[in-house]
DNA sequence: ATAATGAATATATTATTGATTATTCACTAT
DNA sequence: ATAGTGAATAATCAATAATATATTCATTAT
């Protein structure tokens, strides 16, 4: 049988191949990228990769969901950065999100472009990465409880509700659609609309 | 010189192509249709279609058009109903427009391609529609600050800020992700954000 | 003039083929 | 046993040919 616990070797070889992937994708695309390419730039044959990974995809895969791990520990800088309270956080959140969404759809699609493709095959990446977003926007709520800014009863409903009002500025889907003072103004319209919410107080 | 206003006939037989094409559309879609087709239901020529519209495409567009006009039109039905107050008439607004996306997206997903390759070439008819709804939103705030329900200062700019915020509820590409009980509550989370905020008060 | 057409041409779609690439497997080295 | 390979096969992609469709135009009918 296979051992329990894949040893060191089987973990730095994986990190090898992806590292390999991630740059060969950023340069020529996922779609441009052999299995052979990868094999040769980390110094093995392709049929070994599969010692590694089930197929190609899941090579892909794997890269994707470093790069979107990498961005969610991004955004958690901002949650923790001190010096600023829960209501600048938030909108801090907010704008970076957009900011870096924007930037990646325009420079470094060829990455976007995997991200989608990965997607499109496997939903849990998505839930996974949204259930991480929740979490931050979570703990900017708990802070804001804390401080007395806020006075939400159900954090966890709430941050969720959070998530999918500022689901625009997260996507790159809609980024070409306007520029990106637009979506800057659009962004601090819909913090400020959940910050104060519009019933008459 | 051609009249400066289409006669009766032109704009009959303009309809009359929009009504054959869309019966196409809806059960064949966009891309499987044919001049040919469009041109036989309406008892005509291909050739003579071109003297109604300048293309394939514009006649897509056109169709897409008036569907989209029509959801607007359904939405206004919920604007105008007698006996809901503002904050009701919200939530009915993004609970109805969800709903009608997603039956869409299932159901009668053929239109829904069409929308989307026409959407694709002209962003100016997303550009029209948003306002559109934009519109209907600021009828709702309008009726809010009559009320004294709501307190809003500036109508327009929250109008947009509400519409980016339910995008999700609006748009057909999300809609796949989850079952509608999940949509409709998530729905609801938002329109409670919206309606009262999260700073304390 | 205006409405319409069939036939001619330009454009786009689809089917076919050949070439590339992914994946498997029998086998070798450690 | 574990890590690795080259060669065989299966799956996919890209280029091309074949076909179908969109569009134009010269001409006819009203």
């Amino acid at each position: 049988m296979s051992p329990a616990i894949p040893n060191e070797t089987m973990d730095d070889n994986r990190r090898q191949i992806i590292d390999a992937a991630e740059n060969r994708y950023r340069n020529y695309g996922y779609g441009k990228t052999t299995m052979a390419e990868i094999a040769e730039d980390v110094g093995m044959s392709a049929a070994n990769l599969y010692r590694y990974f089930k197929n190609k995809h899941e090579i892909g895969s794997a890269c994707a969901q470093r790069c979107m791990a990498e961005r969610i520990d991004q955004l958690s800088v901002i949650v923790r950065k001190p010096g600023l309270n829960a209501h600048e956080k938030l909108r801090s959140y907010v704008i970076e999100n957009l900011m870096y969404n924007y930037q990646n759809a325009g420079v470094d699609q060829k990455i976007n472009e995997l991200v989608q493709i990965i997607v499109n095959e496997n939903k849990d990446v998505v839930y996974k990465q949204v259930e991480k977003e929740i979490g931050l926007l979570a703990e900017i709520l708990s802070q804001g409880n804390s401080s007395k800014e806020f006075a939400i009863e159900n954090v966890l409903r709430t941050a969720r509700s959070i998530q999918s009002a500022t689901i625009m500025f997260n996507v790159p889907t809609f980024l070409g659609l306007y520029p990106i003072e637009q979506f800057q103004e659009m962004a601090n319209g819909v913090v400020d609309l959940i910050l104060t919410g519009i019933s008459k107080r």
